[in-house]
RNA sequence: UCCUAAGUAGCUCAGCUGGUUAGAGCAUCUGACUGUUAAUCAGAGGGUCCCUGGUUCGAGUCCAGGCUUGGGAGCCA
């Protein structure tokens, strides 16, 4: 084919009287004269200006709304008042038609519900032009980030035997006939005919095998996709999701919120340094939204504000002891506006709770530490009993404004007897283990890590609200399009 | 899984206490116009009123069950 240019370079260049080859696809075609032109390489599009008197009527019949088209032309000072440059057409061909009563796409708005629905296509909008441009450059920004700072990158396995990872529900992998499952004589079912020759799942979390990995190379990070079998039906919640998962040697809580805190403002400051022209177009398109709003529910700022907002101030750093009686003595709580109201110590706390402290309280992001040791997962160190003798133990939770939990975390227990009798008191089987406690039996060393969703990430930084409109093709209880 | 709202044209929606042939805007098609910016103007076509059953002389409308979707909650990243 001809050499391109690609629409992204021709927009800022002054080349008039150039002759280029442009390819992209129809957003719309005006007056018989003016093609809007997107190729994705920007979120903008270029007007190409055809003389219909010059041109085959029935070829300009052609030109619907997401037609492929080739055109060659000159670039020309524009004459409108739209834009500043434009393509002359000297001749066109098109590559591929639209039919334009089936395609579903229209120059106008539509609900990210339909779009959902032709998430196939929802790609040559606008919108999801921007979405999608911004998690690539997270995605990329994510290894940067680590590359840069010398850990390495890890793949654990995504089919696991272990069914201890203690972060839910799971997907069964098997090659069974379902029609035809061998058993046992008991009737169990008999795994050891099975593809493993075991019961073998999707996995929830890297972090197990990433402890291994970080005990060796001292920092390891793992980029890749999760599965988990809960039955989520929220904004936030996906049954596929992409999660980064660093576990650093020789690292204690402390540390572990410093890097958590540095990475997430690194990535955030990446999108605005690299992706200025797509969150300015998010960041419009949010303000058109709350125009539709009663005032009390619009956004007190815009996104990128929102954004710098989270650069220029620390993560606020807070035990949940401090958090409860922060919440203890707050106005909902006490004119008990609060579903779920707090009175003591010992209670997780509720999306309400985070989003006063988050939202109203500190009107920042928050990191949360040293939660109570009973509603906490088995690998979290244990710290030494307060003077009331309470238990806790070394995690830590980011909450950001409008997400809840983006990172969630903690300092791993190092100390084979203590994980030992942690294991035992919540029912985790260690014949099964063996492997992962052999960290702790040859050279165990302090360590910790944490979880970053990735679709959170990219919730927070598109300004979009539902986590299905931020990963292409999204999983979600009775939904697997695509 | 629970609470709640919704499902009517390709899209966004209206449709009153049940009553003849179910409407609008946009999109599409036809024509006009030709420097437009979600172009404009005129006309036309387009419906399994989510599905199943029930009540009724008569159901888009009422009732029951189901499916799907939005919002909230729980679980979490």
């Amino acid at each position: 084919m001809a050499k391109r240019t690609r629409i992204k370079d021709l927009l800022v260049s002054s080349d008039f009287g150039k002759q280029v080859s442009v390819m992209g696809w129809v957003r719309t075609f005006r007056n018989n004269q003016f093609i809007a032109l997107n190729d994705g390489s920007t979120i903008n599009n270029i007007q190409a200006v055809v003389d219909f008197n010059s041109f085959e009527e029935s070829l300009l019949k052609r030109l619907t709304t997401g037609a492929a088209i080739s055109i060659n032309g000159e670039i020309v000072e524009s004459l409108g008042k739209g834009q500043r440059i434009e393509i002359k057409v000297n001749s066109l061909e098109i590559l591929g038609d639209s039919d334009a009563d089936k395609f579903p796409l229209q120059p106008k708005k539509h609900s990210l519900e339909f779009l959902r629905e032709i998430a196939h296509l929802r790609f040559r909008t606008n919108t999801f032009n921007a979405v999608f441009k911004i998690r690539h450059a997270l995605a990329y920004a994510v290894h940067k980030f680590f590359n840069d700072k010398g850990f390495v990158y890890m793949h654990t396995p995504i089919i696991t035997a272990s069914d201890a990872e203690g972060a839910g529900e799971m997907f069964r992998v098997s090659t069974f006939d379902p029609d035809h499952i061998p058993r046992n004589e008991d009737g169990t079912v008999n795994y050891k005919e099975d593809f493993f020759g075991k019961a073998t799942n999707l996995t929830v979390s890297g972090q197990l095998e990433g402890e291994l990995a970080a005990m060796a190379f001292g920092d390891i990070y793992t980029f890749g996709p999760t599965f988990r079998a809960e039955n989520s039906n929220t904004t936030r919640h996906l049954a596929e999701f992409w999660m980064i998962e660093p576990e650093m040697a020789f690292y204690d809580l402390n540390d572990n919120m410093d890097l958590a805190e540095e990475l997430l403002k690194y990535l955030i400051r990446y999108a605005i340094d690299h992706c200025a022209d797509e969150l300015e177009f998010l960041k419009n398109r949010l303000l058109e939204e709350d125009k539709q709003k009663p005032l009390t529910e619009r956004s007190e700022s815009d996104l990128l504000t929102k954004l710098n907002f989270c650069l220029e101030n620390n993560f606020e750093r807070i035990t949940y002891t401090e958090a409860i009686n922060i919440l203890k003595n707050s106005k909902p709580n006490q004119k008990k506006q609060f579903k779920y109201l707090i009175e003591g110590w010992g209670a997780d706390l509720q999306s309400e709770h985070e989003r006063f402290l988050v939202e109203k309280h500190f009107k920042k992001p928050v990191i949360l530490t040293d939660y109570p040791a009973d509603i906490k997962s088995f690998y979290m160190r244990m710290n030494e009993p307060d003077t009331e003798g309470r238990s806790t133990v070394r995690a830590m939770d980011i909450l950001f404004p409008g997400i809840g939990e983006i990172v969630g975390g903690s300092q791993r227990e190092e100390r084979l007897e203590n994980l030992e009798k942690r294991m035992k008191e919540m029912h985790i089987p260690a014949e099964d283990m063996s492997w992962y406690l052999d960290t702790r039996r040859f050279g165990s060393a302090p360590h910790a890590g944490f979880g970053l969703g990735f679709e959170r990430l990219v919730l927070f930084v598109t300004g979009m609200t539902n986590i299905r409109d931020v990963i292409p093709f999204p999983r979600t209880p009775k939904n697997a399009e695509f």
